[in-house]
DNA sequence: GAGTGGTCTAGACCACTAG
DNA sequence: TAGTGGTCTAGACCACTCC
């Protein structure tokens, strides 16, 4: 897939990692006999680990070895990787089948917010898009995408049925910069009630975010609402000095 | 004072970043030049550079150059990102002041799960801490917190009134490594009710986490219970690609 | 002292961008 | 086509851990 070298080390290792061939606390080979079975300096071996590092899944010690981390809470499939959050579409394993139902697909001029949050005038036209999510035909989460027509064109509904993001990045090749989120819990509006089957009572985790391109333009502004049962945020922050 | 020549590189240029000399969407030297400036190979220039486009001062793209991100100066304002969830007493500013209310304070032997998540044998003992957080008063948060006694010693009210964390990094010199977090909705228990004050339909934002020393070795497990009108959680992510 | 990870170099080839 | 960043190597020295 990725002629990468120390993509594909990492990928890998990860692998072993889920497998349990390297077990929880114990360490890996050493970098010296890694480099040597995937035929790699040190130095690429060392980068490998480092994407390993960043997510969270193993830890160097200087001196002693490379030991895989306890993570203490697991994943269960409906959750979300906060930093994997664009293109949830991938995110789901050869298991389970994520599908989208379009509710709403228009364009219109943006509301005040909308502008603001997209840096763009109120002449110019955005897409108002809302799409149901399933997993495994259950809905799981109701999501409100807003994007100026200028910066991302020719949106079609095949391209919604598929997944937004292959479509900016292949496509467009557009390439993302980063994005600004907010997590927040509310009650279940006339939508949640009726797409997401919520009861009165059930909570909904709503995920606000504004995505950037790497030259800092906003492109999309999307809220997305999760049920309380399926589905929740995971973050892994590394603490680096 | 970091004798490490990349961070030092990479601290100088951060420096000439917020001063202008590299300008926002302009480039930077090319790593050739910098490498002779800094009389350092280009793999250390890398090894800089990539520093910076973590933060989200810059991004490269491959065959023109290295740019100086257009939110450069937004982002590195809030340099304190999620990362920044543990000690939340700092985290409000001059203008409001953060109290607890200490509900709970005991030793006891962990639970299963507590054992698991603390990577701790099961007579080994630990504290049980719940604290209600008050921001000018009023009940904002709900803090369970689970802490492993052997690995954080004399811990008294004293202690949990102010901060924990600047406990643990002042008087102990212990090294944060980093935290494993999940955040959900859920529905209110009757906690929530009687010290958030929350209605049966009112929503809370749990932000469970376990947080790690340098070396791996969790020494916190805790859950922190949000009223769901009384703060978000914010997120900034930098993609890097 | 032996073994490990952390840092660094000089040089190489490739992929991509842009004029 | 020239210039740029992306990847990779082989080898070196150092700092640290553990015995």
């Amino acid at each position: 897939m990725d002629m990468i070298k120390y993509k594909e080390i990492a990928n890998e290792l990860k692998q072993r990692i889920l497998a349990g061939t390297y077990k929880i606390g114990e360490p890996l080979p050493d970098q010296i006999n890694m480099a040597k079975e995937f035929n790699a300096s040190r130095v690429t071996v060392q980068k490998a680990l480092q994407i390993l590092a960043v997510e969270g899944l193993v830890y160097s010690k200087q001196g002693s070895g490379t030991y895989v981390r306890r993570n203490a809470l697991q994943l269960t499939e409906y959750d979300t990787r906060a930093d994997e959050y664009m293109g949830s579409t991938k995110k789901f394993g050869a298991y389970s089948k994520v599908t989208s139902k379009i509710i709403k697909f228009d364009v219109r001029f943006p509301t005040d917010d909308e502008c603001e949050k997209l840096m763009i005038e109120k002449s110019s036209p955005i897409y108002d898009i809302i799409r149901l999510r399933l997993l495994d035909d259950e809905p799981f989460a109701l999501e409100y995408t807003y994007m100026p027509i200028e910066i991302i064109p020719n949106i079609t509904e095949e391209i919604l049925y598929h997944s937004i993001y292959s479509y900016i990045k292949e496509e467009l090749k557009l390439v993302f910069g980063g994005a600004n989120r907010r997590i927040k819990a509310r009650k279940p509006d006339a939508y949640d009630k009726n797409f997401l089957e919520c009861e009165e009572v059930d909570p909904v985790l709503e995920v606000e975010q504004v995505v950037y391109l790497e030259n800092g333009i906003p492109f999309e502004y999307s809220r997305t609402r999760h049920r309380y049962d399926k589905g929740d945020i995971i973050l892994t922050s590394i603490h680096n000095n």
